[in-house]
Parts: C-alpha cells; sequence; structure tokens
DNA sequence: CATGTTATGTTATAATATAACATTATCGAC
DNA sequence: GTCGATAATGTTATATTATAACATAACATG
C-alpha cells in the first residue's frame, strides 16, 4: 500500500531511508514559505530523520555539541518549534520526543503508534478517527480544534519477539 | 443523557459536585481490592475532585502544604501513582494535569475534551474511537494496548464566549 | 511484641522547558 | 555598499515536572 498523500515522500518507507529527499522537501518548502531554512535547522531535522526512534530535545542538544556546535537548551527548542510551525517536526506528548512529519505538505490530524518496547513509531493519516473525534466532541458540546492521538502498543517485530510462538503462525 | 456506565456516578455531573459519593465510592473500591486508602490518598484525591479543572502536581503540592501537611514532590506523585493505578485517577500527557476519573469501576479507554481556554476538561467513554484506533493500528501489524486520546479546543462556554454571535443562533 | 511489608518523610537530583537579554546574521531601502 | 529594521542565534539563568535513594513510621499478621 503506497502512500496517497501528496508529495514525494512515501508513507511506508522509513524517513531515515529518505533522509535527502525529506531535506531538500523541507527546504523546499520553506522556501515557498519565505521561511528561512537556516543550518541550525536543518542539522536539527536531519538529525531528527536520520534517527530510527523520535528524540528527545536533550538528545538532540548533545548530538548538536557532538557535531561541534555551540548549543544550549534554546538552541534546540526553538529549532523544534520552528520545525513543528512547519510541520515537519511533530511532537509526542506521552514521551517528549520529537520526530519527522511524514507528510509535511499540507497540515493533517495523524494517529501515532508507539512502540513501548523498542520506541519505533509511525504516523498514520487517518482522518476517519479525526472525523468521528470531532463529531463526538460536537455532540458533546465542545468545538474540536486538535487532536493527539498516541497509541502505544507493541511494534510488530517487538511482538513476535515477545510472543514468539505468535511469530510461528 | 445520563450516564449509561456502571456505578453512582453520572457521567454529565461534575464530580465536584458529588464529592463525597465519589470519595466514598473510591474508598469501597480500595476496600474491595484490598488496598489502603490512606489519609493522604484521599487528601490528593479530594482535592484533585474538587477542583474545576485537571490540577499539575505542584499544584496539588501547594495545596497539601496549605492544610499544614508536610510535603514533598514524591509525597503527591507516589499518591498520584496508587491513584492512577486504582484507576481514581488520569493524567493528561498534553499538558501534565490530573483529574479524577468518571468511572473507576472498570479500566476503559477515554477521550479527553481539554479546553484551551478554561482549561475544563470532559472524560468521554467512546469504545468506538479506541475499537477504531486498535483496528487501524492492526491493519499497520501494530497491536494496540492503550491509547491517549486528548482533544483540544473550546467547551461550549468559552466559545460563546468568544464568537458571542454563535451564542445568538 | 516480633516481624515483614507497605506507606510516608526527607534530601537530593534528574529531565524537560522557558525567560531574559546580548550578539550576530539577513534583508530591504536607500 | 551603508543603514536600519527584523529575524535568528548565543548565553546565562531559572522554571517546571518528575524520580532516586535512603530513613522513618504505620500497619498487618502470627
Ligand atoms: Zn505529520
Ligand atoms: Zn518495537
Ligand atoms: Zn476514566
Ligand atoms: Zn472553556
Amino acid at each position: 500500500m503506497r502512500c496517497r498523500h501528496a508529495g514525494s515522500i512515501s508513507c511506508v518507507t522509513p524517513l531515515y531511508e529518505q533522509q535527502d529527499d525529506f531535506l531538500a522537501m523541507a527546504e523546499s518548502l520553506c522556501r515557498q514559505r519565505q521561511q528561512r531554512f537556516t543550518e541550525l535547522r536543518r542539522q536539527v531535522l536531519s538529525l531528527i530523520c536520520a534517527a530510527e526512534q523520535p528524540l528527545g530535545a536533550y538528545a538532540l542538544l548533545d548530538m548538536l555539541k557532538a557535531k561541534g556546535r555551540s548549543a544550549a537548551p534554546p538552541t534546540v527548542y526553538r529549532a523544534l518549534d520552528f520545525l513543528q510551525q512547519q510541520g515537519l517536526v511533530h511532537r509526542l506528548a506521552s514521551n517528549n520526543t520529537y520526530l519527522a512529519c511524514a507528510h509535511p505538505q499540507q497540515p493533517h490530524e495523524a494517529v501515532f503508534l508507539v512502540c513501548r518496547q523498542c520506541g519505533n513509531t509511525r504516523e498514520l493519516h487517518t482522518d476517519g478517527i479525526y472525523r468521528a473525534l470531532s463529531r463526538q466532541a460536537r455532540d458533546a458540546g465542545f468545538l474540536a480544534e486538535h487532536a493527539a492521538v498516541e497509541v502505544s502498543g507493541l511494534c510488530t517485530r517487538c511482538r513476535d519477539i515477545t510472543t514468539p510462538e505468535a511469530a510461528e503462525k
């Protein structure tokens, strides 16, 4: 099942296998929007993108420092704020981590599947869920603006490891 | 629309109008489960229950101290851990607050409607959403165990205040 | 009451995030 | 190019949220 969304990035191929494409797209998006895709912002996005799991702000900070860059907490938080505003990065509230967005071209609501074992996280784009949530909220007199949906559980690999008999079938 | 779930606590009546009932139920639940509903735990639950908005841990801490109790962060975090284990309290990851559960009798998945203006938060019990999430996760090869669903937006009152013309209709 | 267990007190510290202000880079007007 | 405005980054300090570690107290059980 290929991605049906706009843009050149696939839903299924992990972002860290398409880093260059992703960074190029980010740069192009920022240019279109007259926003500056500075070296710092590129570095942070690149680190997030290269990671197999969502990263914490201080992990990013350490990586920046390791690359020889002078950096303090505001350095990374500011870059993260920018990247979130541009829709290039999402924040996971359930574990205070940040990950690259699979579809930065347009605003969207997403569902995150967070493996509690290995931390791998997938972003699903399921407007159905958000519509159902909006409707239920409206029935309760509530005007929904944004939904944070973070599902924790086990990814395929970790489920097979945890319950090896399941892998036999 | 009255609550269709088990227990004596209604979905629609705010918990702070049923504090005594709620505390009595909590005590009874703990007794059934052979868990100790200590004075500290009662106090914390009572404070959470009396609040109109979900409270942060340090707000609770200050309230405990104001009541003359000797307390430090672990005091309140331990009580919160216990109350969460017993299903009496939920934690909202999106704003690091804690609120009393509307249906502590059985484990359940819930949707939280968090007003970004006034902080008022309602707990909806909508198994439909969780089932849909589980199914979508399964289709992606993911075994869902828990879903944190936190919707932010405007409650009835704040929506009317923000856009007064809407209230006219 | 002796004993093991659970809960709480207490001190210190970890982890996450922001405030405030100085400095530097960038951009458009001239 | 120079200038002034704006945006970005550097830097220091601090706020906020949460846990580790160990001591003491309360409770249950025989
Ligand atoms: Zn996304
Ligand atoms: Zn996994
Ligand atoms: Zn609940
Ligand atoms: Zn409100």
